[in-house]
Order: C-alpha cells, then structure tokens, then sequence
DNA sequence: CCTCCTGGTTGACCCTGATCATCCTGCAAG
DNA sequence: CTTGCAGGATGATCAGGGTCAACCAGGAGG
C-alpha cells in the first residue's frame, strides 16, 4: 500500500510519457493524429497512478465519464448476468482501449478490473468529443477502433457458437498470442495474468474442461504450462488445431 | 423483373420519403441532426430499388463503400468460416444499420442477404465522413450506435456461452419481439423472416433443437407457431425462461 | 514448521443437445 | 393431379462437456 499524496520526482515523469515516445502509438488511438495536434490530445489525458491487481478501473453501473486506454499490465471486463453470475466480456492488453460500450448508455455497462498491476491513460469522454471538431482525424480513428471491435466480437461469437472446448482454447491462446506479440513480448511463451476460472467463463467453458484441454495439449506436445506459465512449442498444431476442420457432412450451403 | 432505368412517376417518389419523415427517425442515423443540416444528409443518401429476397446488399471481401440503414423488410448478415460453413452474425430490422464492422478493414467481413423484399438507405461512407465537421453530431451519433452494437455483441456472447436451449430462443424471440414493437409492429405476433436454420446458426443450436424448443413452449402454452408465424401467449413465461435463473449452488463469486 | 486457503488438476458420472434417419407439409412447376 | 423439393418436425442414439467430489500444490501467515 502506497501513500495517497503526490510522490512527485519518482512516480511523475514515469507517469507523463507523452503518447508520441509510448511504444503502443501504433496501436492506440491517437494513430493518425498529426504532430501538432498531438498536444491537444495530451493535454485532456489523465494519467493515473498505476492500478494494483483487484482494483477497479469502474464498476457497472456507474455515471460513463471517459474511457481508459491500457499502458501496461492487463484488465478483465465483465457484466454481472440477472442471477449475479459473472460473464467474462474480454481481456484488455496494452494499446486497448476499455470502456467504449459504456458510450452509447452512459453509465458503465461492465466492470474493469486490473489481472495485475496495470497502468492507463484515462480519457475524459466529453473532453475528447469536443477535440473532434479540432483533430478530425480522432473521431475516425475511433470509429475504426469500435468497427474492429465489433468485429472481434463476432469472431467471439462464432468461436462460442460453433467451436469445441479444444478449438476455443487454442483460439484463445494464438488471439494472446498474436497480441502480445504485437506488443513486443515474446508471442511463444508468456504468463496469463487470468486464472483458469476467467479463461473458462470467458469461453464458455467449466474450469475442469479448461484444465484437461490443458493437459490435452500438453500431452501432444503443443505446448508445456505450469500454473501460469504457458510455453508453445508448435505453433502450427495450434493454429490447425483452432480452425476448426470438423469433417462437413455434405456442406448444407443452406439457400 | 422490373427494367433498369429510371422508373419515373410511380417508383421515385415512393423511394424519395425523407429523413424527416420517415417513421425511423428516432431509430436511425440522423438522431440529433438539426432540421437544418438533414438536407445535408440526405443529399449523400442513396435510396435504392427494393432489394428481393435472397439478393445481397454486398458480399464479404467486397471493398467497403457505405454503410446501410434497413427502412422496410430484413436482412441477414453471416461469415463464412474457414472451412466453408455459414456463421450468423446477425438479424437487422427496419432502422438498424448494417455493414458498421467494414469500417476498420476496408472490405466487407460479412455478406448481407435480404430475407424477404427489403428497401434500405445506402449512405456512402467517404461522403459520410465529410459530413461529419459540419454536422458534429454525426459522429457523435454513430458512435453511440456502434456502442450500442457492441454491448448487444456482448449479451449474444453471453446467451451463446452461458445459456441452455430454451433460454436462447426464448431470449431471441423476446429480442425480436421488443424490436418489433418500437418499430410499430404487434410485439406478440409476426412472422419470422429467416428460416430454422438461420435461427439455429445464430444461436448456436442444431435446426432440430430449434424445431424441438418450439414444439416444447408450444406444448406449454407459452406460444403457437405454425411454420414462420409466431403468436406470443405469455411473454412473462417467455421473460422468465430467458433470463436463466438456474440457482447458482453457491455463487462461486471468482475472486 | 505447520496450517490454511485459493487455485488448479483429475476421475466418475450424467445430461443436454448434436447427429442420423425418417417422415411430414406446403408449395411450385409440369 | 402428380411430382419434386425445400423447410420443418420427430424419434433414437450418442458424445462432448458439465457437474460433483476428491485431491494436490504453492504461497501467506502464525
């Protein structure tokens, strides 16, 4: 536990990297913003103190008031179903951004909590709409962000609907995979900041089914995990493994 | 088969219904544009032809060009999965937009089929974007929508991770149901436009469970249907069934 | 060092829903 | 009227993965 007060010479220029020296522009929002409007942007940016693992970045339900962009470390989403179950909504890695289904209600519709110990940059929502006129270039790259988005989820959506628990699982692991990657971290061996629970409420799996795939496939030899360690050695079994090839019957092409 | 050109007299006025007097309003796009900037608007809005059944308002991998509004019938929009098979993204109605997940690819991720004969607004999406300084609530507007789209994105995530058979049509039907009612139709009888199939893909279910789960509230006197028409008996059976209260043994509460 | 506790693994069993096969129904074309 | 066919319904069987129960491993705290 930290103190509440500033920390000013440590904590402060860590804190103030400015979106053009952070590693994540490429795939944060503000790609596409010239040089000189940059500042613009930087300066409605709140940059927090980092976030320890359990803590929130908000709760369902409350008032939207911006959307916050990860830095570093990792945040789960997810909404609380009628029965007060938990339903898993996503993973957030650095150079995402959380909270965009809050945009259109505005209050929260899922809660954001950080894996691990996780920094990001908080941006006010009606600061940043009132930049659009200035920096055209923002609203657009944020359309873009949400269409991907909206893509992601459909992929989600088929892998729930049509995928076995192995094919979902080494979905999961080559999405992680691919981003980390992305991101400069080794894209063949990482640790998962999520338990075994999350991956398995996220999926659309029981914990046990999740632990067995696991041992499935460590058993063939695809990759090697102990606790949080995930190791992968055939990248290729993996992604086969994921597309899923079940043998169609006779194609019903239906209409 | 009507001839290509123009269709004078009688086609033309019939297509040309403005924004602003379109029952839609409410539903759609120009929410929050000013009297004065909805000729703007309409000015870039193509009004085509009815669309037939089965024909497509585009293909995935087309180019992305525009963005549709559906103002009468429906559409259907799937991917094709990596070994061929259909996957149902989605069911649109009269007001919703389609073709929103193009926008950060640059080519079309899905296909969209019209179900029945379909009139739509084509708003090219270029044309769009210029739009967008001059009208500021444009941008704004579609945001919100594409926030919207993605929250809805996520209770299918749920309804296909954590939801038995009867709790996914029972929720499908109450979703069309209330869809149906804002756009003025009877919210406890229509007829469904998409076959079995479609239903099943969608919601992740086998065309027999479908056929099955309907005989079953059928047999409950919770709905009739006979073929593609749907009367609605007891839409609070309908909501409870939906929203899954299987008790939780004991709210495992994942950290 | 022992204890507790959370998160993870493993085994036994069962149930929901997929699959396969057959049949039914309404409709369009000849 | 007959034929053909797509879409839909229904029954029998089977399996993937959920559920329950027990057990294990590592870290925190006394």
């Amino acid at each position: 536990m930290q103190k509440d007060p500033a920390i000013p010479q440590f904590d402060l220029p860590r804190l103030r990297i400015a979106c053009r020296e952070c590693t994540l522009f490429q795939l944060c929002l503000p790609l596409g913003v010239s040089e000189a409007d940059l500042d613009l942007l930087e300066n409605i940016i709140k940059r927090r103190r980092p976030v320890q693992r359990g803590e929130y970045l908000f709760q369902m339900g409350e008032p939207f008031e911006s959307i916050f962009a990860v830095r570093s470390g990792s945040v789960k989403t997810y909404t609380l179903t009628e029965d007060g179950r938990e339903q898993v909504t996503g993973f957030h890695l650095p150079g995402e951004l959380v909270g965009l289904d809050a945009i259109g209600g505005g209050r929260h519709a899922c809660t954001a909590k950080a894996l691990e110990t996780t920094s990001v940059c908080e941006l006010p929502y009606n600061q940043l709409e009132e930049l659009w006129s200035r920096i055209p270039s923002l609203p657009r790259q944020l359309v873009r962000i949400m269409s991907k988005e909206v893509l992601h989820d459909q992929t989600l959506m088929t892998l729930l609907g049509k995928k076995s628990a192995e094919e979902r699982l080494a979905s999961y692991l080559l999405s992680l995979s691919t981003r980390l990657g992305q991101r400069g971290f080794s894209s063949h061996e990482f640790n998962l900041s999520m338990s075994r629970n999350d991956i398995g409420n996220y999926l659309g799996l029981a914990v046990e089914t999740v632990s067995r795939v696991f041992t499935r496939f460590q058993d063939e030899k695809v990759l090697t995990v102990q606790r949080r360690n995930v190791r992968i050695h055939d990248l290729t079994a993996l992604r086969r493994i994921s597309s899923y090839s079940n043998i169609p019957r006779a194609c019903p092409s239906a209409n």
